[in-house]
DNA sequence: TTACATGCAAATCTTTTGCAATGAG
DNA sequence: CTCATTGCAAAAGATTTGCATGTAA
């Protein structure tokens, strides 16, 4: 599948867990900043894989597998191993970069996080395409809900599951 | 931990996968009736075992893994094979009773679904207290968005995570 | 020079499956 | 009787870990 455009922003994304096609290029300074300073607090180091491993997430920059990025390291004719990899993508965790999700799928994807915008999920259960949005009235009603309840809100998590109306949406899960 | 009074909805719970107290015994001849039409259509039939730790998972009643409910059939004297739980979950998954949910803990956790109360999950990140909430609202809200993006909604799932405010609330996760 | 990082293989952990024996209808 | 169910052990799939070796600071 090829991808001609880099203007829009959800788009080209056909299956959970399989490297999407680029959105436009974005500026990740304040994640190396963020990378840096926690490597530093941690006494950990900066090494050419370990490098390469977190651009190449960047790269793909979505919902990605341990799976899929590891192929898509190979692909571009880097060598890491499966341990490399997840051995980065749980520093990145432990960084507090990327979050982990369980689409219940049995694999575990990663997503970056972003420090300012927070995304819920629409996913399609026939065509897998998920789209990302954010809807302030329902974070908002969140926060009522648990102050209710008498707790203090650090994240959450919103997946809304449903069938896509794409001409092309015929397959299978 | 002894729950004495049966009245209360979601207290005594305290670890996410471990047995919870009972809450009021409930009536769940709806839920033997649709597993007996889904045993008739799919060919299937009952069994010592199966409707055994059918009964344990619905004393349970609530958010259970396989290795609990293992756990739990044992110390009722009860001979399961752990192979026989994850078999008897599926099969209550194929017939629609439960659902299974990733709190990306690693293990699964099935929960009754039942047919009128579609239920949320508050989590607390360091004692694992879950609480269940509904909010009309939001629901309304998630459809709203839905059609925004074009999408006819089947379900959903909204777990919020935050710090719990009780006194016992000190441990680790 | 001193940890830390890597790659490989082996180990874990959860869940599924093959197979011979048992049991339900 | 026939076909589904069970238990065990083995398999499978995802993730982690031990260890000898390479490498950043």
């Amino acid at each position: 599948m090829q991808c001609l455009t880099y203007t829009t922003v959800a788009v080209c994304t056909t299956k959970i867990g399989l490297p999407w096609m680029k959105k436009k290029k974005l500026d990740y300074t304040w994640f190396w900043e963020q990378l840096d300073a926690y490597l530093e607090r941690a006494n950990l180091k900066h090494s050419k894989q370990r490098n390469s491993i977190i651009e190449y997430f960047l790269d793909l920059d979505d919902h990605v597998s341990a799976e899929d990025l590891h192929t898509y390291a190979k692909d571009q004719g880097a060598t890491a191993g499966m341990a490399t990899i997840y051995r980065t993508l749980n520093l990145l965790k432990d960084a507090g970069l990327v979050d982990q999700k369980q689409f219940s799928d049995g694999k575990a994807v990663f997503e970056l996080n972003r420090p300012d915008s927070h995304h819920d999920h629409l996913i399609c259960t026939v065509c897998g395409k998920v789209v990302e949005f954010e809807n302030s009235q329902i974070e908002r009603l969140q926060e009522e809900v648990a102050k209710k309840y008498g707790m203090r809100l650090t994240h959450h998590s919103l997946d809304l599951f449903g069938v896509c109306e794409r001409p092309k949406c015929k397959g299978r899960k």
